[in-house]
DNA sequence: AGCACGCCGACT
DNA sequence: GTCGGCGTGCTC
């Protein structure tokens, strides 16, 4: 008997293995490796998914006792056997339970928690006192309908042990259903009937009718094509009722259609046509072909300059791709994700091209995935999670901006997109292209081997250069400013002098201006100048930011907030002030220092709702703004003709920070906003003013010399063991007790070093190559305390062929029974990005 | 992760 | 005596 093997949704390590069921007759034709299945699972009902079909029930569980599969979920599998593949994969590599990475790869709307119900049992007798203690809850559930039970805890508080009592005892009845939020959404649309119809019903419509003649003549003039109603309403300025009121006359119908909820459909797309390469382009784009022709997996770094043109390459190696009928997905981190880019790629391949971004609501999202799913869509551009857009053949797989850290994702499962899109590529027999103008020191070291260098962990990346920018523009002239010197002389104010002229000079030639404020490091914070007191938050070791708008006080991490304090909380002093400088205080400078000036102010604040981002843009587009002024969101790929000048404020305050990158970080960031000046026909120039200008991170910007830093920084690296020499896995417990965690971490360390020697790897970290493995710590982790736990980690830092997953999963399984006896939480980062 | 089963304190 | 506290063990 042919049995289904299912992961259950219960992302916990005892969990993490198949569960086998029997497959009734009815589903059989339904289930298929990556089908959504509803399974009971002990008393409760959940949802899964078939990761293998086998002949036999597994060894240790009797085939007669097998629970049937109760459903299957979706007409077409949301999952294929490659993705479920690579599903296994990536819980090898990140350490995640599998549950988690299939998890990742669907849409919201597939992510069906099962919810509870409730309903009077048949034949039970209620009593009148009983309906009156109940507070209007037997009422509630005396109305036939099913109602679910945790909005019915919530509803009645207090009636919870009642509620609780009567289901233990029958008198309600209790299902668990897994939910599918899975069904489109129902537009009700407009049939018009044919054109001549509607002309002679308008030349007979009485004479008071004018609104439903004018109606009938815009629909004749329109033609057959079914139209939403809210559309039709809106495009002919009539009222529902007057539609209504043609269709009592049989002139129209009105039904809902289910539709797919196409976020660009009301945005026409002019076409545009391959542009002719410059020689460069080609150039770079004749190996990718190539590669694309092989159909052998194979990567590359494509290495070009700000403006550089490496867009239209991805598109017309895309066009490749899809000549040979495979599909292609183009990732793109999700600030860049504007709808500037997002045309470039429907303009050239219209309807073929799914968008998958944060913004769209979880519907809009599922639709655009099922383009994808159902074959109607060939390119997928999106952020990170596109990586799993559900292809049958993929032929190319792109990286746009391949070093930002947004391709790591925070939250288990920790994956990161690029190693991701290596992987999938091998499966499919698809190149991969990383396109940046300061690639990840990681990729860089990977595609060195094809400029004579060595191997690494990415495999072999070839590498692909475009070091000039389109039509022989300049990159811009760079300078930069020592803050230290500008309060020497005096000058106290935000802009030295230099930036306060350039910024003077391009108001009267009225041409534009990007200004960055790298607040990373810099957060407003709140201290008293008295005693030095800082407010945090009372929950997690984290300073709370101030914000103007509410006045009050807030923890990033855990949304604590508490009013802004009038005197110190500490010493009583009145001398409590908001250090750090916010976007807001930077505007307000600039309207002090220029008058008339026209500020756009990108920031978490401005840019949450939904459209904001691309508003903004367009008006600053639109040259209706002189500065656009933002944190890190202004750096990234956006391309305006009139910007000649960029501003850096603070270029070096994100320097300092207790993290191996940060020098990497700051110079990417830098030479990213540096290009967004002088673009087109107008030269550009950016003015960096910084306390330590002379810091290799901000000095290689001047020389745009990414070769030279990178070479020292990877020295660097090498000698201390870092990424890309040396690897790292971040394990952090966290619990309410210090003790408890130092033991548990103490613990880890030992039997993690233990396994790494009984595998045979040495723990010299000293000296060249070789496998080497060690552990550091337990230490408090850079964030003491999160949400009233404590937090302490162990760095596993190893070198060569160690499999250092295996090493970590092996010390932690030896101690599980004691983690979670002592209820303290794991977490496992393999190769961390942030190490904040 | 839930959820049930199971074994100890404060109430009708 | 019972209701309910949360320790521990299982889910095909």
């Amino acid at each position: 008997m042919t049995v289904a093997r299912v992961i259950v949704d219960v992302p916990s390590r005892d969990t993490d293995r198949p569960f086998d069921y029997a497959i009734p007759e009815r589903l059989k034709d339904w289930v298929e490796v990556g089908s959504r299945v509803a399974v009971p699972f002990g008393p409760r009902k959940l949802q899964g998914i078939v990761t293998a079909l086998a002949e036999d029930a597994d060894a240790d569980v009797d085939l007669a006792k097998l629970k049937p599969l109760e459903d299957v979920l979706d007409a077409l599998p949301p999952l294929s056997a490659e993705l479920v593949e690579l599903g296994e994969w990536m819980s090898r590599r990140w350490l995640c339970p599998l549950t988690v990475a299939l998890q990742a790869m669907l849409p919201a709307a597939l992510k069906g928690r099962s919810e509870k119900y409730v309903s009077p049992a048949a034949g039970v007798q209620w009593t009148d006192g009983e309906i009156a203690d109940s507070g209007g809850l037997l009422l509630a559930l005396g109305k036939g309908k099913p109602l679910k039970l945790d909005a019915l805890l919530r509803q009645y508080p207090e009636q919870g042990p009642t509620l609780k009592r009567w289901i233990r005892q029958g008198r309600l009845e209790e299902k668990q259903q897994v939910e599918d939020k899975s069904a489109g959404k129902s537009v009700l649309t407009v049939f018009p009937g044919p054109p001549e119809k509607l002309l002679q019903a308008a030349e007979n419509m009485p004479a008071r009718a004018s609104k439903q003649r004018e109606l009938l003549r815009f629909l004749a003039v329109r033609g057959a094509e079914p139209v939403a109603v809210a559309r039709l309403t809106e495009e002919a300025a009539v009222a529902l009722s007057t539609v209504r009121a043609l269709e009592e006359k049989g002139l129209v119908e009105i039904r809902p259609v289910t539709e797919d909820r196409d976020p660009y459909a009301d945005r026409d797309f002019p076409a545009s046509s391959p542009m002719t390469l410059t020689p460069k382009q080609a150039a770079a784009l004749a190996p990718i072909q190539a590669a694309i022709d092989a159909r052998e997996a194979g990567a590359f770094l494509l290495h070009g300059v700000t403006g550089s043109g490496k867009t239209e390459v991805y598109l017309q190696a895309i066009q490749r791709c899809l000549e040979q009928g495979r599909e292609a997905i183009v990732l793109v981190p999700e600030i860049s994700l504007t709808p500037q880019m997002v045309e470039r790629f429907k303009s050239r391949f219209g309807s073929k091209v799914a968008v998958l971004h944060s913004r769209l609501s979880n519907g809009e999202r599922y639709d655009e995935w099922r383009k994808i799913r159902e074959g109607r869509a060939q390119v997928a551009v999106g952020a990170r999670s596109a990586i799993f857009a559900p292809f049958a053949s993929i032929g190319l797989i792109v990286i746009d901006e391949e070093h930002e850290t947004s391709y790591k994702q925070e939250e288990s499962p920790k994956y990161h997109a690029r190693d991701v899109s290596i992987e999938r590529a091998r499966q499919h027999g698809a190149a991969v292209v990383l396109g940046s103008a300061t690639p990840s020191l990681e990729t860089y070291e990977a595609a060195k081997h094809a400029r004579g260098g060595r191997r690494s962990g990415l495999g072999d990346i070839g590498y692909i250069a475009m070091p000039e920018r389109v039509a022989n523009r300049p990159l811009p002239g760079v300078s930069i400013v020592d803050m230290r010197e500008e309060l020497k002389m005096g000058n106290r104010a935000m802009f030295s002098r230099p930036l306060a002229d350039a910024i003077r000079d391009r108001l009267e030639k009225q041409e534009q201006m990007v200004l960055l404020l790298n607040r990373r490091g810099y957060a407003t914070f709140v201290m008293c100048r008295s005693c030095g007191y800082t407010a945090a938050c009372p929950h997690c070791e984290i300073s709370l930011t101030y914000h103007r708008g509410s006045a009050n006080l807030r923890c990033h991490y855990c949304g604590y907030s508490e009013a802004e304090p009038k005197t110190c909380p500490s010493c009583e002093s009145p001398h409590i002030r908001f250090f750090g400088t916010g976007t807001q205080k930077v505007e307000e400078a600039l309207a002090a220092a220029f008058p008339g000036i026209r500020v756009i102010r990108m920031d978490v604040d401005t840019t949450t709702e939904k459209g904001s981002h691309e508003r903004w843009l367009t008006e600053f587009r639109e040259r209706r703004a002189d500065v656009l002024l933002g944190t890190q969101m202004v750096a990234k790929g956006l391309d305006f003709p009139y910007v000649t000048l960029v501003g850096v404020l603070a270029a070096d305050a994100a320097l300092r920070l207790p993290d191996f990158r940060a020098a990497e970080r700051t110079f990417q960031l830098l030479t990213q906003v540096a290009g967004r000046a002088g673009r087109h026909e107008l030269p550009g120039e950016v003015i960096i003013q910084a306390y330590e200008p002379d810091h290799e991170a901000i000095t290689s910007v001047q020389g745009h010399d990414y070769d030279g830093f990178v070479e020292r920084a990877l020295l660097l690296r090498n000698q201390l063991g870092y990424p890309p020499y040396g690897r790292l896995i971040c394990v952090t417990f966290s619990h309410e007790s210090v003790p408890m965690l130092l033991s548990v971490g103490e613990r880890f360390a030992s039997a993690a070093r233990e396994t790494a020697s009984g595998m045979g790897v040495g723990r010299s970290f000293d000296g060249a190559g070789g496998d080497a493995l060690e552990v550091l710590g337990p230490v408090s982790s850079p964030i003491a305390r999160l949400k009233d736990r404590y937090r302490f980690q162990c760095m596993v830092k190893y070198r060569g062929e160690v499999d250092a997953s295996q090493v970590v999963s092996r010390a932690l399984a030896g101690m599980a029974d004691a983690v979670k006896k002592g209820g303290v939480q794991v977490s496992v980062d393999v190769d961390p990005q942030m190490m904040l």
